[in-house]
DNA sequence: CATGAATGAGATTTCATTCAT
DNA sequence: TATGAATGAAATCTCATTCAT
């Protein structure tokens, strides 16, 4: 949550904060596109529809406001995932929620994915400075490990496994397809952005996991209803 | 905008290839570390100890030494990856090899890994304009569907698969591991740079995948030999 | 420049004067530190503790403060000048006074020795607008002529002496001393704002000034009595 | 001596060179007339007649400028300092010599006095970092330390004197003058910079500081030849 | 009186690119 | 080929000042 930065800022009106909104939107939209040494403050300014130094008033400099953005990324996702209650359910439809979950973020989240991807470049410059950050990722890793552990003593799923490798493997095989969709597009000659495309690649996902698991067959499909948004 | 190309040097001296070499590797490192946008040609005429100019008259703007960069980084993996000689292997042992090549490259290449990523966040504009490059793209599948197709022959492979989609995973839990290690290692506080924690890694990858294919079991495990280089 | 006056405030409240000084304070310390052109309205609103807006309320424009700064300083030392009461001494004590005053009103006021030097730098732009500040030279150079006008009618003075050349040489080795401490502290090695440094430079200056006018012999200092503040 | 700083340079040209003195020159005008804060850069290129950017190609910064335009204006006195040959002369004629120079100095380098004054404005924030301008003080004190020694010896000066405090108010006396002239003419409705004030002033700095040395009688002054440049 | 938000002009600095040799 | 010098366009950021409440 925390996204302000300005020392001075006391009182916070509410135009002022539409103000501020707008421009971490116009922001992330362009820091997403063209990465941090990539955007062009100007361009930020004009997207929001603000003056170009109102940007220095909120939020300093061009690095405050790109670890502003980030953060409010972040906070948005991890808000989602604890939102899907994953325990409550059969690990397997847990688990088939929580990658149909990841995909479609990444589908719909393509400024998220570009923003990681940045991040990364920048050799997580940023969000090592980030405490709010960093203290998300130890839930998550519990709740898949819980996630897991239930699977494996019902039965459904063959194996133990490391929560962190796991998250990590369905990330890589959402993230990816979704950053590296113009090279691999090109490569293979084939648009990946397409309704279809999405959808296979959707279903694929679910069942590498739930293969690896040892919970998938091919045959179990027959009754996917778990449609994209 | 590249106004000038060299004369389509014939009589290039020892000297000025050198001077070519040694360019595109700084290049290659610079734009891998920053991105293209960050990329400064002062820095990559500095680690590439020339001058600036020559930058200029060997590759006539930054925009085509980037792109010189790119084309040199895909020919590279290709040579490599059809060098391979997966065709002759049982597709278990081939799968596994090509599997556990593409981790090493991403490891041993992580300025490829991020060369790929930048490309992406430039929209794949300089893949789409390198026909060299476009083209590398369906031998690979080819390979790749056959290898598959003779598993499901020998009934080892469980299932048959689009060639495509499995590159993506494999290449997207191999990739986006090296791509997003800054973001993966501040949010789970744990150093996935580690020589185990890649040893890990690489053989969960191959567990994957091999458990999709309908080939690898647990128990499986045991007579892993496949080290990594 | 100055667009706009407070209205001739005469109900003046309290509190508004309070807010006056508090900014005259800030003013004069942020002047003083980094001239008219370093200082920030931002900071000697933040120093001041109210919000910048109140400094155009109650003085228009940046230059109509450094104005106002200008003439309280100036204000300031004549009247300590002119409640030194010389004329009823004996010369010799009162040209000690007098050099003695001057040197403890730099050491303690170096802001004003830093106003003077800024305004100087400003070329006078800003004295030569204030009748006030010009007015009290006269009755200083007046103040001193009679001073040693007596010293030469008691005989202990060996010369007649311009006093506006005297009163220049006086504050020449007083206020160079301070305006310049940070240059000859370098230059020399030696850290000139130390007590016992002071000490031995004021008692110099008097040497210096008294050795001039005639009434000034080493020996002479055995009954010093005239300690620093 | 030092006055180069980019690394990147190897080889100079006459030209090149050319370019950094009108540079440097036209640098020290305008950080002398306005100071560091104060002084524009566009001003600096547009009087050197060159190209803003070259200042950042040659010299880095403004900042870096400043120190460059610092250090060569102290290199320049101190040469002239040293070759006064101080050392074979009568004291008293030394002396008057030297005091006779610095306030010559002052008055045909104004921009010299000026860019100490906001040297000192920065609190010595250059001069710290400049081993060269540091370590031309000892000679200094050394050179007016024999000089007062041998006066001392031969019974033409009275007394012992910190060669310190001698240099710096000899200086304080020059200097002084010249940095605070428009507060001083303006205070004293007296226009100080007139050729006969000037040589007034001379005389009298003369004065004072052969009488504090016990060399100097007011009939002395009848055979005053040394007039001013 | 007082405040937070907003703005326009202009400052320093960066950077790809070209010039001259 | 190779180099140091030079340049124009544009980027980030600063800062006095004004607006709206």
């Amino acid at each position: 949550m925390a996204q302000k930065k300005p020392p001075t800022r006391k009182k916070a009106s509410a135009q002022a904060d539409d103000t501020r909104d707008r421009l971490l939107d116009a922001a992330e939209f362009e820091f997403a596109a063209v990465g941090l040494s990539g955007a062009r403050v100007d361009t930020i300014a004009r997207r929001a529809k603000i003056n170009k130094q109102l940007i220095y008033y909120h939020f300093g400099d061009k690095d405050s406001l790109y670890q502003a953005v980030l953060e409010r990324a972040y906070s948005r996702i991890r808000e989602k995932e604890f939102g899907l209650d994953l325990a409550s359910d059969d690990p397997i439809i847990a688990m088939r929620t929580l990658v149909g979950f990841t995909f479609d973020y990444c589908i719909e989240n393509r400024a998220f994915v570009r923003l990681l991807i940045n991040e990364n470049v920048l050799e997580g410059r940023f969000i090592r400075r980030s405490k709010a950050i960093r203290q998300s990722g130890s839930p998550l890793s519990a709740l898949l490990h819980d996630t897991v552990q239930r699977g494996v003593e019902l039965g459904t799923f063959h194996r133990d496994v490391d929560p962190v490798q796991l998250y990590i493997s369905i990330a890589g095989l959402c993230y990816f397809y979704v950053s590296n969709m113009y090279t691999l597009s090109a490569l293979f000659e084939r648009d990946l952005d397409r309704p279809s495309a999405l959808q296979e690649r959707r279903q694929h996902v679910i069942d590498v996991v739930l293969a690896y698991l040892g919970a998938g067959t091919p045959a179990w499909h027959a009754g996917e209803l778990n449609s994209m948004p």
